[in-house]
DNA sequence: ACTATAATACTTGTATACAAGTATACTCAA
DNA sequence: TTGAGTATACTTGTATACAAGTATTATAGT
């Protein structure tokens, strides 16, 4: 895991990490950003070569990859599934559904903490968005709707959450790269959708949580293609995993 | 793995999996049944030498306990989180989540195949019931359910069911057991619910769905005190894993 | 040219070895 | 008796070795 080459995933975001971890962050980036194609086969011991690390924390990663459904171990050889658009929706049908279900807890719940901890998240993405950092902005994002969902502590919805996050916060990382680049005004629009999460939380106004949630759904779903554009222009420069 | 302790899982359903799978199948069912405590501390090293095989599977095993939420994996050992009445409604929270997802993606397709092998399976039930294989009949009652699941071809709902699965057989198992020897005339009810499932599923009638769904969770979360008294019986004659 | 068989070069699964870090217990000093 | 510091026995993380199985390739026979 030191090698020379680029690294999609924030290698800040890994200092507490085993290799393991860190070998799965970057995988997944490599499989969510299209890098390396769906259908590839990938073998522990060529992974282990490439990444520079012994097959163990290659095994650990690839179980990882596996339960978040990106990959498919078999009998020889991970065959990579990736993220067709039909997977992201799919994705986006998950999260509209826990957090659907978490909004139903949180109205019977006191909000003001949360909603108190969510603007200041929404504050860091101001600030990230003015210094033109997409990575902070990204990682903010995901505090954001984190925050939101682990509040109503359910250990089991937390569980789906934490097989999901790692796949969203990849493609969120992917599409906030490209916007910070060709589509800044975007954000305007991301600020003024959260603003009105915030709101519905506070209110507790169940109407208005699923207006602000399928608004960025389409906000992110609408804009695929895009993202598919995006990830073309990320992989530049780095070599694909398998011959 | 080749002690000579009871099992709490049943062997014959291991044939084809690998050592780690089986120490998971394992160890998950004695958290479950509660033989381990919750709180417990488990280390790598006594359970490889409890289950006589070396740390890689039993690592493999952790990963895929934690990814369970029943245990939690820390600097030093790996904690027993378990099952209490809590997390076993949050499970059927997320049931309840999922499956009310599946219908209405159900309701929009031909059902027809479904609805026939929803009733093979059930023929399988009863027959399971007949000759009092409360194992047999947890197998395809879980078959069951998964069958409804997995017909949507949602690959993220899979998913979650993936993570899932595991506990929740575990749980039927278990209550199941203990209702073969003691609450034999469960299983009319059971049978008759199931029914009504295949019947809303066919006529795909919402309603009933939803009253099917809530009967059977009743079914099973009603009875929670009584799964406790089981599992206080299942557990005579194996020692705990810690000292 | 084509099939059957054997050799080979891969694959994963498991066991073991070693390194680095952490908690515990013990010793020595005040 | 109490406290600081050190030794020790544990822990996990990673690398490596080996075994068993599978696909592919090469070879021999027709």
């Amino acid at each position: 895991m030191s090698e020379s080459k680029d690294y999609l995933y924030p290698q800040k975001w890994l200092s507490k990490a085993s290799t393991g971890d860190r070998v799965a962050y970057e995988l997944r980036m490599r499989i969510i950003s299209g890098l390396i194609e769906s259908g590839t086969i990938l073998s522990e011991n060529k992974l282990a070569a490439d990444f520079e690390v012994s097959r163990s924390p290659i095994r650990e990663a690839l179980r990882i990859l596996a339960s978040e459904n990106i990959i498919r171990l078999e009998k020889m050889g991970a065959v990579v599934i990736g993220l067709s658009e039909k997977e992201i929706e799919e994705i986006y049908d998950v999260r509209l559904l826990i957090e659907t279900f978490v909004f139903e807890r949180l109205i019977k719940m006191d909000t003001t903490n949360l909603a108190l901890e969510l603007s200041k998240t929404l504050e860091m993405m101001k600030v990230a968005i003015k210094y033109n950092d997409a990575d902070e902005f990204s990682y903010q994002d995901v505090m954001f709707h984190e925050a939101i969902i682990r509040s109503i502590k359910h250990s089991y919805i937390t569980m789906i959450w934490n097989n999901l996050k790692p796949v969203m916060e990849g493609l969120i990382l992917l599409s906030m790269r490209m916007r910070f680049k060709e589509k800044y005004e975007d954000f305007n629009r991301i600020v003024k959708n959260h603003e009105m999460y915030i709101d519905a939380i506070r209110a507790k106004d169940r109407e208005l949580m699923i207006k602000s949630l399928h608004e960025n759904f389409d906000d992110v779903q609408g804009k695929v293609e895009d993202l598919w554009r995006s990830q073309q222009m990320l992989s530049k420069g780095v070599e694909p995993q398998n011959d």
